[in-house]
DNA sequence: CGGGGCTCCTGTGCGC
DNA sequence: TGCGCACAGGAGCCCC
């Protein structure tokens, strides 16, 4: 579900609401939350969730950041919870219908729920949150002012794997899923099956703003709703009404009204227009 | 290095 | 209607 804008979009959430808040109870019905971002096939952490549980009571949240799709819930001892939403996580102030896979109360009597329908979401606790893998091993945000056409094409520089794949690569630029990926390509006109290092200079300065301006109206949009994503008061964003390629196969191109074509790269889909993207 | 395939899960939608 | 399969905003690992 989330890439870049539904995390940001949450985050402002959650800081405006629970900034300085003190975590009173935090009740995790479903264990396996805390996999602590373990290899899915191999071995778990062993965490002792109890004793997690009890170290969490009484903390207070100094702060909230972002990283790639990452949330970070900052306390004020520096310790942190690392979040990450995958594919159907949802963090919701109120609990509607289901369960919850754990919830967070808060001493002003405030309340936060991690949903999860195919519950491949995840929690972490970590002393140093900013020197965990997953998070040390993150490429540049793409919204900070450090992504350049030249830092993709040094990126991208030896590279036969796809524009596309390499998009999807969270340790080049972070926060880029697939559905802003068919969307910058297809505004920037190149053809999501390119090699990395075809791209010309300037194509990647056609592709940096289309990046940017792809996720910076999606946030203003408050995200992609089509199935599962909502923010913290459980309502829709409105990207999917902007949306030009992602979800569209077989309808007409907005440029040349042929028909998108969907494909398969790497096992993901993939819609683009034979036409316009070169 | 890259891509295919599989894993972690559950739900939906489509073709037959 | 019902069944089975493909596929879904992520991402890590293994294998070739």
């Amino acid at each position: 579900m989330p890439e870049l804008p539904e995390v940001e979009t949450i985050k402002r959430d959650l800081e405006k609401n629970l900034t300085g808040q003190v975590i009173t109870q935090f009740i995790v019905e479903d264990p396996r939350i805390f996999t602590g971002f373990s290899p899915s096939g191999g071995p778990r952490r062993k965490i002792n969730i109890s004793h997690l549980i009890r170290g969490l009571i009484n903390k207070k949240i100094s702060q909230f950041f972002r990283r790639g799709k990452y949330l970070a819930m900052e306390f004020v001892d520096g310790s942190a919870l690392i979040l990450h939403l995958r594919m159907t996580g949802q963090l919701l102030f109120k609990n509607g219908e289901g369960k919850a896979r754990a919830a967070f109360y808060f001493g002003s009597g405030k309340k936060l729920f991690f949903k999860d329908r195919r519950r491949f979401g995840e929690i972490q606790f970590s002393t140093d949150w900013k020197k965990e893998k997953s998070i040390a091993s993150l490429g540049i945000e793409p919204l900070n002012g450090n992504l350049t056409a030249q830092f993709l094409k040094e990126s991208f520089k030896e590279r036969s794997a796809s524009v596309h794949s390499l998009l999807l690569n969270q340790t080049i630029v972070c926060g880029i899923g697939n559905i802003y990926a068919a969307e910058a390509l297809f505004r920037a006109g190149i053809r999501p099956t390119r090699k990395g290092k075809s791209i010309r200079i300037e194509e990647l300065n056609q592709l940096v703003p289309a990046i940017q301006q792809v996720l910076n109206a999606s946030i203003q949009n408050r995200g992609y709703s089509m199935s599962t994503y909502v923010d913290t008061l459980g309502k829709k964003g409105k990207t999917q009404l902007f949306t030009q390629v992602y979800g569209k196969e077989d309808q007409p191109c907005v440029h040349c009204k042929n028909l998108l074509k969907k494909i398969k790269i790497s096992g993901r889909g993939v819609v683009y227009c034979t036409q316009c993207q070169k």
